[in-house]
DNA sequence: TTGTAAGCGTTATCAC
DNA sequence: GTGATAACGCTTACAA
């Protein structure tokens, strides 16, 4: 089949361990026979068989990612950080796709978890009972996510909602709805929380939640109705594509926006600057959580014991586009007439 | 560390080579002992060490994929849907993305060569040479790329055009612009001649190819003013991410869409029916691609004589939308005046 | 039907 | 510094 150590080795005129070591540890082989050794080595195209070293190491340069949707931009963004902080490492990564279906991710763990030195696991929708039992198999480390003491890439969404809601209430908003994404998602219950703190600081502020919707355009486009008809001025979105769904169906309702609503998504996809009009958005650079994740994974891998670092900008950052803009009350319109 | 057949083995009072029978050919062993075997398994956890099996076995159960970009949402779809048929396939996927560097290609089919049973190659930039090399290293198929008589999963970019191209002439449109993607784009270069040979069908027709440009938004911001000068009331894209910047760049050069131009993307991915004007585009149905990437590829893997084969709906469908309208020439705005 | 034993290609542990 | 040799966990003849 293909070339082997053995025959490296015959040809080299050496031993089969020689031939391993002037490749594993070439400084406990004389240089001479090294230089021969790489030289032939390289003359046949011999690569070491991973599955064999791998047997015998424990080791398989490989780790894992599980995310909810391939084709969800925010996690398509994560996948690209991770696979180029892998390769960068020397790690090859396997992906599986969950399909935002919670039951799935235990799953493709589990199947996962012999042929990788550790898994990445973003946006898990599984409860913390599950996860922690996962986290018992394998070697994991959560992203967009925390559960436990499971090393995880936590995103300070309280800083975020804050930044946000901060500039909604500078431009005179006062009634703030929110279209939430799925029930068991972290992000969606943090999002939440973090609006209710910054709610309750201001007692002029109110918030009014919508309820859960499906974390795509879809979503945004059945919430739509519902944020018109709650009297509030300004609507905050689960997430990005959330957002462009509002965006769609207050168009086709003949609300304009921001005049009379002002709309801003979350995680700032790139897409948000190219929509009619922009979409205003906060966001925290996405591929620099793959990054991240794949760092503390292999820290982890290394040595159990590390504590988590964030060596990473994973802050949350406003960009403000064309969906807001300032209250237009019928008061303030008739004011500028 | 962990759980192996031989620790199955003695708890359930057998060899070790009852325990592998019982689980890959359970016909080979007589139905009481199988049971056991297999529920002491069970009970204990134990899963087969894929690496000691493909030792001997020389299979991975482990499909490649290398794709461009990640973010691009093209690739995202293909890569769901190969995720997803390899998965139904009892297949994991090791994923690579070349961060568009041609030069990338080769090494990271190489790399991974040796750890998977195939890989998918999809949308490779690298020359004919340098990927005819690769197929002759490992088991290769190609997604919306041919060369040579490798198997791939052709697009039928003609179709796709001619739809688009009879969709502009009905409107009345006779000079019609393409803006171009890369020129080391495979798909660049087919689209490119499919325009010119339904443009040589119709005398009346005049395209203008106005170059190469970045495949991503920021191409299409740039060729948006080269769209102006050229006079043709039509544009169409290398893709749709370079008509959103076509779209974007129009509008804030004050020229409308439809009424002064018309604007046809290629690939038709999901965004395109979210952005104002909505994208007028022709697409396949990307995650199938993927799929019968898939398909291929196991197909090549399990007997390399195998014929190319296509199962699968691959064909272009054009989707109207807001972007394409009829002509206005002048003359036309007046007699509606 | 089941057990024994020989590898698969590497790395690790010893002697030399 | 280098070479035998024993694993690693499994599959698969072949023997019983």
């Amino acid at each position: 089949m293909s070339v082997t150590a053995r025959d490296v080795a015959r040809v080299a005129g050496v031993s089969i361990s020689t031939v391993s070591r002037a490749l594993a540890k070439p400084d406990d082989v004389a240089p001479a026979t090294r230089a021969r050794v790489l030289e032939t080595a390289r003359g046949m195209g011999y690569l070491p068989n991973p599955a064999a070293r791998g047997l015998i190491t424990g080791q398989t340069s490989t780790i894992g990612l599980i995310v909810p949707d391939l084709e969800n931009p925010f996690f398509a963004a994560v996948t690209k950080g991770v696979q180029s902080r892998a390769r960068a490492a020397g790690y090859h990564v396997v992906v599986a796709d969950s399909d935002e279906d919670p039951s799935q991710e235990e799953d493709l763990a589990r199947t996962m978890a012999k042929r990788v030195d550790g898994i990445v696991l973003c946006s898990p929708r599984a409860p913390d009972s599950v996860i922690a039992q996962v986290a018992l198999e394998c070697k994991l480390i959560l992203v967009n996510r925390s559960c436990g003491d499971i090393p995880a890439v936590a995103i300070d969404n309280l800083t975020g909602i804050r930044q946000a809601m901060g500039h909604l209430v500078a431009l005179g908003h006062r009634k703030i709805a929110y279209v939430g994404g799925p029930a068991t998602s972290w992000s969606n219950t943090a999002r939440l929380a973090s609006l209710q703190v910054v709610a309750a600081e201001d007692p002029d502020l109110e918030l009014v939640d919508l309820g859960s919707f499906q974390p795509y355009v879809s979503g945004g486009i059945a919430a739509a109705d519902l944020v018109i008809v709650s009297g509030a001025t300004a609507v905050v979105a689960y997430n990005d594509l959330v957002a462009f769904g509002l965006l769609d169906r207050l168009r086709h309702r003949g609300v304009s926006v921001p005049d009379d609503i002002s709309v801003v998504g979350i995680d700032n996809i790139r897409m948000s600057e190219l929509t009619f009009p922009s979409l205003t958005s906060v966001g925290i650079p996405l591929v620099n959580c793959g990054r991240a994740g794949v760092d503390l994974l292999l820290d982890f891998v290394r040595d159990p014991s590390t504590p988590p670092k964030h060596h990473h900008d994973l802050s949350f950052r406003l960009v403000v586009r064309e969906s807001t803009g300032p209250v237009r009350t019928s008061a303030a319109l008739q004011a500028t007439a």
